[in-house]
DNA sequence: TACCGTATATTT
DNA sequence: AAATATACGGTA
C-alpha cells in the first residue's frame, strides 16, 4: 500500500511513525474510520469544529471516503475531544465498546435505524448484529474477511496491517502474508450490506433499485475475418460488433437509449470476459491500448490493466500513468521498460484536455491489475466515470519521466465495491505528496463540463457535451427491427428473500450453510468446499509431468478462481459471522411467510431471438440455465461470477419490453 | 516467451 | 486516401 502521504499514524508503541515523538493523550487523535491514532501536530489540517474532531477522519481514510461537509460553525471542540479523551482512556472499556462509545458520542444517539417499525426494515440489524467491523462497529466498507472468518473494512483492515499487525483483530489467529498484502474484498458482502441499506430507504419509496451484473450475453455477429486469425485464437481476432449504438467518440455513462438491445445502458460493475468482449458494450474500445482518446479533443476513456507500475489505485480516486516511453520495435504490444520519456502529446495529451474541460472519463479495471485491491479478479470490469482533476510530470519508477494524472470518481452510481446506496458525491482532493518533485503541473481553470448539480444531487452536464465527430456506430442501424427483450418476471421475493440469495454458495448455489470465506474472498458452503477436495491430498507425490517437483505441498485451487489455498484448506473456519446473518434471514423469513402469489416465470431466453436475420449461430447455449428462483441462487457479484452462467435477475418492476 | 491480427490516431 | 505508428492483449 504505497502511501502517498507523508503523514503517519502512531505505531504501535504509541509513538507518531513520522515525527517518532510519542504524544500525549490531548495531542492524539482517533480516526473515526479505522481507529487509529495520530498525533495532532504532525497533520497537516486538523479538524476544527467539534463535529469535525468527532468525525474526524485520518489522512489515509479520508482521502478516499466523503469527508463530512465541513460545519460551518466554529467551535469549542475541546469539550468533545476530552469526552472522546475519556472514553479511551477508560480502561474498563474494551477497545469494542469505546468505538461503539465514540460512535454514540459522535452522531448522538444510540443506534441508527431504530424506527421503520415493519419487518422488513430490520435486515439491516440482522446484518448489524453479526457483521459489524469490530474496530469501526460499523458495517464493513469494502468487506474483507481473513481466513479465520472474520469481517473488517478494507481500510480499518489495512490500518491495522500498517501498524505491523500479523493477526486478526478479533481473535488473534496469523493473518496470512498475502492477505496482509493483498487483501480481497468481499463482494457477496458488498452486494448484499448495499442490498440491506436500499430496502431500507427505499422501504416507502419506489420500487428497489438494484444493480445489476450483467455478462454479455451475444457473441459478435462476426467474430473474425480471416481463417488465420480464427485460428490463431482470440488475440487475433476482429472484435466484432459493437453493440451500443453511441459514436466512439462519445463521452460519459452510456445509458439506457443507447443499449438497443437491452435497453439498460451500461452498468456500473458489469464485468466482460476480455477486452474484446468490453469492447463490444462500449466502455473502452481500443482493445489493446489503455488510453481512447484524441488530443485535440479528449479522451474518453481509460483501462487499469497493471501495465505501468507507477499506477496507485485507491478505488474512488487514483495515479493514472500515461502511455508511450516504451520501445516496441520488434512488432511487441507492449513492453514493461521504459527507454524514454513520456510527453503530453497524443493520447496523453487527449487525457490533458478531458482534464482541462473537466469530462467524466469512464474507467475500466481489468484483473491484469495484481497490485490493486479494486481490480476484479476476472475479465474486465465496468467502474464508473471519473474526472481528472490535474495532470503532471514526474520522474517516474524506472527513471524515465511519465505524464501523471489524478482521476477521482464522479459517478452517480455506487462504485462495485462499496455498499453505500448512493454515488459519489463531491469529495475533497487527496493529498498527492509526488506533487512536490513534479513538473508541467496542469490544473482546470475553467468549471467543469461534468459536475455535481447539488440541486439535483447528481453529477450531470453543466455544459454540452462536445459534438461528436464520428457517426454513430451504424451496425446497429441496419435493422430497424427492435430486439424484442425477452419478458422475465418472477414472483417478487421479499427483502430477506433476497438476501439471501445472494447468499447462494458457489459450488451448489443454494443459500450457504456453514459459510466459508476464502482468501480470495469467495465464498462456499462449508460441505460444498470440503467436498470439492475430496481426494486431493494436501501432500502429494508428483513423480511425473514435466517440471521438477518442489515443494511437497500440493497446489489446490479456489473452486472459483485459481488461487491458491492449501493452507486455508489446512485449518477451514466457518465464517460465523456470515452464517449468523444467513441463519437470522432464514429464522425471519420463515417466520414472515406470506404466501407469495406465483407468477409465471417464463423463457427469459436471453434474447439471441434478434428481430432480424442475424446469422445468430444459436451458440452459447452452453449454460441450462437453471430458471433462477431462491433454490439456485446466482450470486450477483462480477467477482463471483465464475462461469458464462448468466444473471437472470428480476427485480425491476417495470422490466417489460415494448 | 515469442509472436501476431487488429483498430485507431496521426502523418504523409 | 493511403501509409505509418502505436497500443496496459491474448494465446499456444
Amino acid at each position: 500500500m504505497a502511501h502517498d502521504s507523508i503523514q503517519l499514524p502512531c505505531g504501535g508503541d504509541g509513538a507518531c511513525m513520522r515525527c517518532k515523538v510519542t504524544p500525549p493523550t490531548e495531542e492524539t487523535l482517533t480516526c473515526s474510520i479505522c481507529a487509529a491514532p495520530w498525533h495532532v501536530g504532525c497533520l497537516a489540517s486538523k479538524p476544527e469544529t467539534l463535529a469535525s474532531t468527532l468525525q474526524w477522519h485520518c489522512p489515509d481514510c479520508s482521502g478516499d471516503p466523503l469527508l463530512p461537509p465541513s460545519v460551518a460553525t466554529d467551535g469549542s471542540s475541546s469539550e468533545l475531544f476530552v469526552a472522546i479523551k475519556a472514553i479511551e482512556a477508560d480502561e474498563s472499556l474494551t477497545e469494542k465498546e469505546k468505538a461503539r462509545k465514540r460512535q454514540e458520542l459522535v452522531s448522538g444517539r444510540v443506534e441508527e435505524d431504530g424506527g421503520n417499525g415493519k419487518g422488513e426494515s430490520s435486515v439491516l440489524d440482522v446484518l448489524d448484529e453479526s457483521l459489524n467491523c469490530s474496530f469501526c462497529m460499523q458495517l464493513p466498507d469494502r468487506p474483507v474477511t481473513t481466513p479465520c472468518g472474520h469481517n473488517f473494512c478494507l481500510k480499518c483492515f489495512q490500518k491495522w496491517i500498517g501498524q505491523g499487525k500479523r493477526t486478526c483483530a478479533k481473535c488473534r489467529s496469523t493473518v496470512p502474508p498475502k492477505m496482509a498484502s493483498q487483501p480481497r474484498i468481499n463482494s457477496t458482502l458488498v452486494s448484499v450490506i448495499r442490498m440491506a441499506k436500499l430496502s431500507k430507504s427505499n422501504a416507502a419509496a419506489g420500487p428497489l433499485k438494484v444493480f445489476h451484473f450483467i455478462h454479455n450475453q451475444d457473441r459478435p455477429d462476426k467474430a473474425f475475418t480471416t481463417e488465420r486469425a480464427q485460428k490463431a485464437g482470440k488475440a487475433n481476432a476482429a472484435s466484432g460488433k459493437i453493440f451500443v449504438t453511441v459514436p466512439p467518440d462519445h463521452f460519459g455513462p452510456i445509458t439506457a437509449e443507447n443499449d438497443p438491445d437491452r435497453n439498460q445502458g451500461v452498468l456500473v460493475g458489469e464485468c466482460w470476459e476480455d477486452r474484446l468482449e468490453c469492447r463490444q458494450w462500449g466502455a473502452h474500445l481500443p482493445h489493446v491500448a489503455g488510453i481512447a482518446g484524441q488530443s485535440n479533443y479528449g479522451a474518453q476513456s481509460v483501462a487499469l490493466s497493471g501495465g505501468y507500475e507507477d499506477d496507485e489505485d485507491h478505488g474512488e480516486w487514483f495515479l493514472y500513468t500515461g502511455s508511450g516511453g516504451r520501445d516496441l520495435s520488434g512488432n511487441k504490444r507492449t513492453n514493461k521498460e521504459q527507454s524514454f520519456d513520456q510527453k503530453f502529446e497524443k493520447m496523453n495529451e487527449a487525457l490533458r484536455v478531458s482534464c482541462k474541460k473537466g469530462y467524466p472519463v469512464r474507467v475500466v479495471r481489468s484483473h491484469k491489475e495484481k497490485r490493486s485491491s479494486y481490480a476484479p479478479e476476472k475479465g474486465v470490469r465496468y467502474d464508473g466515470v471519473y474526472r481528472i482533476e490535474k495532470c503532471w510530470r514526474k520522474v517516474g519508477i524506472q527513471g524515465f519521466t511519465v505524464c501523471r494524472y489524478l482521476f477521482v470518481r464522479c459517478d452517480n452510481e455506487p462504485a462495485p465495491w462499496t455498499s453505500d446506496e448512493h454515488g459519489d458525491q463531491p469529495r475533497p482532493l487527496p493529498a498527492i505528496s509526488e506533487l512536490k518533485k513534479a513538473t508541467d503541473i496542469f490544473e482546470r481553470k475553467e468549471s467543469p463540463s461534468w459536475d455535481f448539480d447539488e440541486e439535483g444531487s447528481r453529477w450531470k452536464w453543466k455544459k454540452a457535451p462536445p459534438p461528436s465527430k464520428k457517426p454513430a456506430n451504424a451496425a446497429d442501424l441496419k435493422e430497424g427491427k427492435r430486439t424484442r427483450k425477452a419478458i422475465r418476471h418472477s414472483r417478487k421475493l421479499s427483502t430477506r428473500e433476497r438476501l439471501l440469495k445472494e447468499f447462494g454458495c458457489l459450488i451448489c448455489q443454494q443459500v450457504m450453510s456453514l459459510p466459508v470465506t476464502t482468501p480470495c474472498a469467495h465464498n462456499f458452503c462449508k460441505s460444498c468446499f470440503e467436498a470439492a477436495f475430496t481426494g486431493k491430498t494436501a501432500i502429494r507425490e508428483r513423480n511425473k509431468g514435466g517440471r521438477t517437483l518442489r515443494s511437497q505441498k500440493n497446489i489446490l485451487n479456489c473452486p472459483s478462481c485459481p488461487t491458491d489455498i492449501s493452507d486455508f484448506l489446512q485449518d477451514l473456519q466457518v465464517n460465523r459471522e456470515l452464517m449468523d446473518v444467513i441463519e437470522s434471514l432464514k429464522q425471519k423469513s420463515e417466520e414472515n411467510e406470506e404466501p407469495a402469489e406465483e407468477e409465471p416465470m417464463n423463457g427469459l431466453e436471453e434474447s439471441t431471438d434478434l428481430g432480424s436475420s442475424d446469422e445468430k449461430t444459436g451458440k452459447k447455449t452452453e449454460n441450462v440455465d437453471p430458471k433462477d428462483d431462491l433454490e439456485n441462487a446466482l450470486p450477483n457479484c462480477e467477482e463471483e461470477r465464475t462461469s458464462k452462467r448468466r444473471k437472470v435477475d428480476t427485480a425491476q418492476v417495470g422490466d417489460d419490453d415494448l
